[in-house]
DNA sequence: ACCTGAACACCGTTCAAGT
DNA sequence: ACCTGAACACCGTTCAAGT
């Protein structure tokens, strides 16, 4: 950051993301413009378009790294100790986590407005829904979880989990999330038709 | 609609909310402008203020009606005929039949921005969800549902809903709609862990 | 290669003034 | 009571020009 390089930024591309999601946070989606973040960042406001080629791309960006963090978050609640259960009910618990820590990028991650997918959004996807998958999948082989594809028992489980995100982040219930997530994964575990 | 009485539109409050619904469906809240709104109806810029005290008033009025029509195709699911778990089937795929015909509008009713939901919004909301609740409610007299706070179970339905809806509307995932509810209701019956 | 400055076509919101 | 027109302070995006 020698004084000679203040015009050309360096890592305007970084900066950019990395003020963008405290913005995010702060004032959420609708108070984000390129043009205040390029003037908190001290530059031009026509120099982001070097870097995303338009303010869609910079958001698909944030989702598509919102993601990433999430997967992370997955594989280190999957490779925990303990029964397979347990595991996912960590889990769930780190959804909702990062669902309370991110409510502003968690929409974002969910909403696709109506443009393509760009390739690089849904490979974290993938990769961070995999996770679940793997775990239900290993869950059966111990015999605790019924049979069926795994990956449409994992993506009922990941919706279900979107679901309880959504409605703790909407405050249409005044139940807490944490009453709201065991009472889901509760149902879902043992259903809510009486057991024998 | 006289010529003489052009000029005050008579009904600008309805027309507002009904153009803002189709261009909601068209284009997207992002493409939502008070301005074009405006346009489109023959009316000055500045006429909607008069309204809608800002942007978001009509965008919460816009959540509100969508929560009352939800409400109402919950109603009529839940009077059919036929044992109480069929009904929630049918209230299940009425709530999914809205979501994909009105995709844009469910993003506007769940997304509360940092904002305290409007009194009316809150009503409509409680409104709607009252009648699952109620339903799920007579399920346990009927002694096909598990026992328990039925407004607790009610939002855990709703919330895993909502997750179906919010996945398939992403198209983060290849499974179909139905298929997707068919899952869900079926894990959520009969829970993910064995059965005896 | 990276950034600037000006330009263009938009916004939401406010407010005196008109009918 | 309801609407207009002008004004203000913003936007995103583009593009010739500068370093």
């Amino acid at each position: 950051m020698s004084i000679r390089s203040r015009y050309h930024h360096g890592d305007l591309r970084s900066a950019l993301l990395e003020r963008a999601e405290a913005t995010l946070r702060k004032v959420g989606v609708d108070g984000l413009s390129l043009r205040q973040l390029a003037r908190d960042i001290g530059v031009s406001h026509a120099a982001p378009s070097r870097h995303f080629r338009d303010k869609q791309a910079l958001l698909d960006e944030l989702a598509a790294s919102g993601f990433e963090r999430l997967g992370q978050r997955f594989a280190e609640a999957a490779t925990a100790e303990g029964p397979v259960t347990e595991r996912l009910y960590g889990m769930a618990r780190a959804y909702l986590r990062f669902a309370m820590d991110n409510p502003e990028l968690l929409a974002l991650m969910f909403t696709r407005k109506q443009r393509s997918t760009s390739p690089d959004l849904s490979a974290s996807v993938q990769h961070a829904f995999a996770v679940p998958v793997a775990l239900i999948a290993s869950g059966q082989e111990a015999g605790e979880i019924v049979a069926g594809d795994p990956k449409r028992i994992g993506i009922t489980c990941i919706a279900a989990l979107q679901g309880v995100a959504t409605l703790v982040g909407s405050d249409f219930t005044d139940y807490d999330a944490d009453q709201l997530l065991r009472d889901m994964v509760r149902h879902l575990t043992d259903g809510l038709r009486p057991r024998p």
